[in-house]
DNA sequence: TTCCCAATGACAACCGATTGCCAAATGTTG
DNA sequence: CAACATTTGGCAATCGGTTGTCATTGGGAA
């Protein structure tokens, strides 16, 4: 037996339900928000008021008084990377089970619009989560002392973070080729900007001093399908018999130039992926990855987040996450050809 | 020399610059955004105080007091399904480029969080862009009223919509195993809640009997690759020698379920995806498949919607738009084998 | 019955901008 | 030089809530 008031087209106020009910907007801000503060017949009042106008409330308006905007800001470097739609799942799953909402930008790869879009945020969200940060050490120390941030595969003393071991996988990785009979293997490196690339890059440099074989480090290679084809013959090129490439998407770029090129994989050359995106498993062959937990580290920066807006709540803040990997052997990597 | 003021770590408002110049808020206000309403030296002694300052507008004042937010939200059906990606891209470029911000939201392929996600965004948001809606037509209008709505893939009179011709794609997908010499073909649906996939099959339908070949329909199936399993199982049993698949997850599904059951393709059966999303040139073997002008969409609902909130641009408002697609062969299609 | 205190509800300031309206200052014209 | 038109800048209300403060009310204890 609802009915709408006639005419009246905009959403519901406070002040509707107010004057619905005969009483001062504020108690009907307390009934919503502090429920104990109020008569329990008049907040009843107030609730079917609310429900019968259909009210949601203003979360504009909300954050303009409260300081508090009930969002949280996620940046990533290149949205169309398959390596963020899991992250951005995990994001998006666990905020908006702690009822918050997600505000995805896409930084392009440039520190500048990640800074400028971080000082923007700053106003509209209550944290950040950036993802393999492009900023300085500084800036992003600078940054998180104005607002609260979790990085995500970007480890900086002082900024929580949580990171994806992949240095340990790469190890793993060398393992692996090593036990297949490679002794000539090449690492196709990442952006020069990018931490990741780097540390995964001296543990390999480490692990292969410790095996005795030779590792060398080619590239850099931009993360994309594309640049798979400048690696792969920078790679044929060197003479190796095995690569580890930065992330799946140079991977499968040279999977796809391999073929073209008539260089049988395994059988030729052997290549190793990483972070097991979509699209790993059914390529062609099936690419052998670092499987990384992607949607779990989304989730997990969340609750970091979270802790750290709601220090009450309890859940000993952790500052540093380290999220375990493993190999995943798939078709792409096979013994060594004595020729 | 710039200096801040000491100890003010909060963001500078439109007070501080006012009280450095020696002038109200207003003023300040009007010589950020109505330049030639205020002497041009008291803009010059504003502008200098602001980027001293470091001033960013607070937007979420802005939108209270001027009911303009500066935000589009984008709602898609699974964000971690490719096709969206491509799209999202679109419609985050073409946004950036007009100074609005995206509020991206996934609404889990339900009509009620799709529902829910509209009465929000009503609020914080301009205008939104619905992508493939599980709303019933009613509801997809009675929303379209009360917010600027432009629809993608998803058609209904009255509501601006930019539609991807994939239903005349599909001919030329029936066309192209027609020529191949198959006689026996299915068409794997999608949700039956999916416009487009009723759309295709109409088309499809209409197609077949025009060539006189026979084409059934199974399904539904939902557009994850998993569902690909059962797909290619359904499409074997019913013995048909080329399939043409809603969507690119399921014919990548299909193709590796195939693979599995040791069923060539396309010895055996023929596959046509359609969307041409991410993956589908890599998959093994290369899918054929109608190739979707995706992120073109996106931007196009991104002109129609600001051309909606903004009518004095002039720039026609169309109010539907078709985006032409076409078929790219690659080796999941091939002859009929006479057995 | 009286007194006191806790529970309750209303008022009003405030968040950071926009904007209608008016007054002061400026410039132009007869 | 007076009268008028035009800029220009400020006051104050407003958007939709939150929250500190205070007056009122009711109930329970003495």
């Amino acid at each position: 037996m609802a009915m709408q008031a006639a005419g009246t087209d905009r959403p519901a106020t406070i002040h509707d339900i107010a004057a619905m009910c005969g009483v001062a907007a504020s108690t009907v801000s307390r009934a919503l928000s502090t429920p104990a503060r109020v008569n329990i017949r008049t907040r009843a009042r107030i609730e079917a008021a609310a429900a019968e106008l259909n009210y949601t409330p203003n979360n504009q308006a909300k954050a303009l008084s409260s300081g508090r905007t009930g969002a949280v800001g996620v940046l990533v470097p290149d949205i169309t990377n398959p390596f963020y739609f899991d992250l951005i799942r995990g994001t998006q799953l666990q905020l908006k089970a702690a009822g918050y909402t997600q505000l995805l930008v896409d930084t392009e790869e440039s520190d500048e619009v990640e800074a400028s879009s971080m000082e923007q945020l700053r106003k509209s969200a209550d944290g950040i989560i950036v993802t393999a940060s492009r900023l300085s050490d500084e800036a992003l120390l600078a940054a998180a002392a104005k607002v609260p941030i979790v990085t995500i595969n970007r480890d900086v003393v002082g900024v929580p973070a949580v990171v994806i071991d992949t240095p340990s996988a790469t190890s793993q990785a060398l393992d692996h080729l090593v036990s297949l009979g490679h002794t000539r293997i090449a690492y196709m490196a990442g952006p020069l900007t990018s931490q990741s690339s780097t540390l995964r890059w001296n543990a390999l440099a480490a692990a292969a001093e410790d095996r005795g074989v030779d590792v060398r480090r080619l590239g850099p290679f931009a993360p994309k399908t594309q640049s798979g084809a400048a690696a792969a013959d920078a790679a044929v090129h060197s003479g190796v018999t095995a690569c580890i490439a930065f992330n799946d998407l140079i991977a499968i770029g040279m999977l796809q130039r391999l073929r073209e090129r008539g260089i049988r994989v395994p059988e030729d050359m052997s290549v190793v992926g990483c972070d097991d995106i979509f699209g790993a498993d059914f390529c062609n062959p099936p690419l052998t990855t670092m499987a990384s937990p992607i949607e779990q580290a989304g989730r997990v920066a969340v609750s970091m987040l979270l802790a750290q807006l709601n220090p009450l709540a309890g859940g000993g803040n952790r500052s540093r996450s380290l999220m375990p990997t493993h190999l995943t052997v798939r078709g792409s990597t096979g013994p060594v050809r004595h020729s």
